[in-house]
DNA sequence: TATGACATGTAATCTGTTACATGATTAG
DNA sequence: CTAATCATGTAACAGATTACATGTCATA
């Protein structure tokens, strides 16, 4: 099975809340933050459709009278598995280096898909990844320091902050899975 | 004249803090945290040749007896020229939303290429840049912590943090940089 | 009936990824 | 001498950007 890009995860997660159309997906994207991952038709009509052809979804032309043409694409069982593999493989180092927004797209689809028992694991994971990670660019900021000028020692102090940033997020939203799963008993997946 | 990519900038800055070959920009790029900008060869030489047709920069080869082959590149005039001018432009919307790696990567370097004046001007001009787009963000929080899961609200409360971090750091470096051309006196460029 | 928003796409181009290829030099 | 590392690349492919193309429907 061919790989999938950050887009073509995207928009899996969203074909999982609610069946719709690439035009209806272009205006989420368009409309919200979610825009970082490309809101050209360019892109979106080219990643649905390469996500029909690996199964992933299934798009059903809506008839009606009077209705424009509309092809609404809802996720396959298949589609719906390997986003469950995909929200729950472990964090790497690579997830790290490659910058967090990944790690943090899977977390937000994760609650509805694989349920709140598995977004805790994740954040659970990712905090695990953080640490090492902090601590190799606390070393490198070390060296950094002594021969880069202020604006570059600067930049690398704003790299830092981000990912400390992301450590006392991540424990922060611990806290508040491990509470809303303790309020909800034993009822929650 | 063509567009010139991320990693384009970046191999322009650090080739004017040093003139380098290629494997000395791979390594940089793959020993630090720089390597989200890519340190694969199929990625640097290309850019590397692409700058060069541009007369952006200019190789020459180290001659030296028990040398192995050496392609030094170094800025041009021109390569110089439009360095300066990336560091300078102003900040906009869609900096913003691409996110902020761009702007604080022309931060980097801006005190060496521009001056410590320039440093700032860019620090101010972001921080007037984000403003507005922080508002953006706020309102569509408001809308989204109704509707969607905790998991989908905590990653979105993530990326507010997240500006809300790029915020402070530009007034701290605000202030560094203030305090630096003040005690450097009338001196500074 | 003309304008604009709805809805879906395609084509050219550029850039990056992955994986492989090549030859020179040094260490053991 | 052979293995590793230095140093430079290429080829095939995937994916994104930009800009354009097409046709439908509602409304003024």
């Amino acid at each position: 099975m061919a790989r999938i890009s950050s887009l073509g995860y995207a928009l899996l997660g969203l074909l999982h809340q609610k069946p719709s159309s690439g035009y209806d997906l272009r205006k989420i994207f368009s409309s919200t933050s979610m825009k970082t991952y490309s809101d050209s038709p360019g892109a979106i009509y080219p990643a649905l459709r390469r996500l029909e052809e690996q199964q992933l979804i299934r798009s059903t032309i809506e008839e009606g009278v009077g209705l424009r043409r509309r092809q609404a694409f809802r996720l396959t069982p298949a589609g719906l598995a390997e986003l469950k593999k995909w929200i729950t493989a472990p964090v790497t180092r690579e997830d790290m280096i490659s910058g967090s927004e990944n790690v943090v797209l899977r977390f937000a689809f994760s609650e509805q898909v694989v349920g709140s028992r598995a977004s805790l694991e994740l954040l659970r994971c990712l905090e695990t990844a953080l640490e090492p990670h902090l601590a190799t660019l606390r070393e490198e900021y070390e060296l950094l320091k002594k021969v880069a000028p202020t604006s570059g020692r600067l930049a690398f102090e704003y790299g830092l902050r981000g990912v400390e940033a992301l450590l006392q997020w991540t424990q922060y939203a611990i806290k508040t899975y491990e509470k809303q799963i303790k309020s909800n008993g034993r009822r929650a997946s």
